[in-house]
DNA sequence: ATAAAATCCGACTAATCCACTAGGATTTCT
DNA sequence: AGAAATCCTAGTGGATTAGTCGGATTTTAT
């Protein structure tokens, strides 16, 4: 698994719907995100989409529409949505099946690549979307003002 | 950190002169690693530099010359290779620090690209190369069925 | 009914990076 | 001298990224 920016933009947009939506169906317009988070609304859009398609996300159309969790937010990990946002999900090819994997250096990197691999995968499926969205006090402050 | 294609040429390069080249001096030449891996001479080159700079390889030029392992294999961990071979080591950037980071999503994902930044570490930096490069017979024993 | 607010959709683009190539210069052994 | 190797600098085609753009559709609110 590789971690790009749109992995990191993906995982922010997740962490706020997760702490400004409610259970009881208060929905995230994007364009708070936007604001909030300070990442072009049409650039939201384009991420919001595979999360949508992946079941992570549900949304209500037209005017006070927007965005809400799928699932509750302890039931989502981190690992579900940068699957999601990074798409291909190519940890590492093994090019080693068209016979050059019986020379030296090949082979021997398989095991390897596919064990980092699991170390990534165990880490951020480790992670809810629940213990990332539940921060700082200082968040709450702010947001107390509203 | 992340890992591109460029590393994984950089841990077979070093692999192969770690299973090939000998303490007693014996220089591996890269036209014999191109030919091994498959890879080509020029790439290799390319590749064979910033080990160079980071100590990793010591060089013999001219006739008869070719790179050896300027440290034990033992004591060349595949997060040195990595690091060295991937250039900037990136993880993630944190740009938390421009003023954006006291809304929502943004310093909760800090530590979390930190926490997996730390794993990937750990897990590169406790493989030796001469782990990686005594796996052929390993992988033999093996498929002799054990 | 109409306007506004939001999600949807598909294409486009500038920049960057990747994998690789190219052409030579330099060093050293035979 | 010639061959074999390392060294150095540059370029290139393709893919990916990060993001833009213009609009279509759906729904609510006035």
């Amino acid at each position: 698994m590789l971690i790009s920016s749109r992995g990191r933009y993906a995982l922010r947009l997740m962490i706020y719907i997760a702490a400004f939506g409610r259970e009881d169906g208060h929905k995230v317009a994007l364009r708070e995100v936007a604001a909030g988070e300070d990442i072009s609304l049409k650039y939201l859009e384009q991420l919001v989409r595979p999360l949508m398609q992946a079941g992570l996300l549900r949304s209500v159309r037209g005017k006070g529409g927007g965005y809400v969790l799928a699932r509750p937010a302890d039931e989502i990990r981190a690992g579900d949505i940068l699957r999601v946002a990074e798409g291909t999900t190519a940890p590492v090819a093994c090019e080693g099946i068209e016979g050059a994997c019986y020379r030296a250096g090949l082979c021997s990197t398989v095991k390897f690549w596919q064990g980092l691999d699991d170390v990534i995968e165990r880490y951020v499926d480790g992670v809810t979307l629940a213990e990332l969205a539940r921060v700082p006090e200082i968040k709450l402050e702010l947001e107390l003002g509203e």
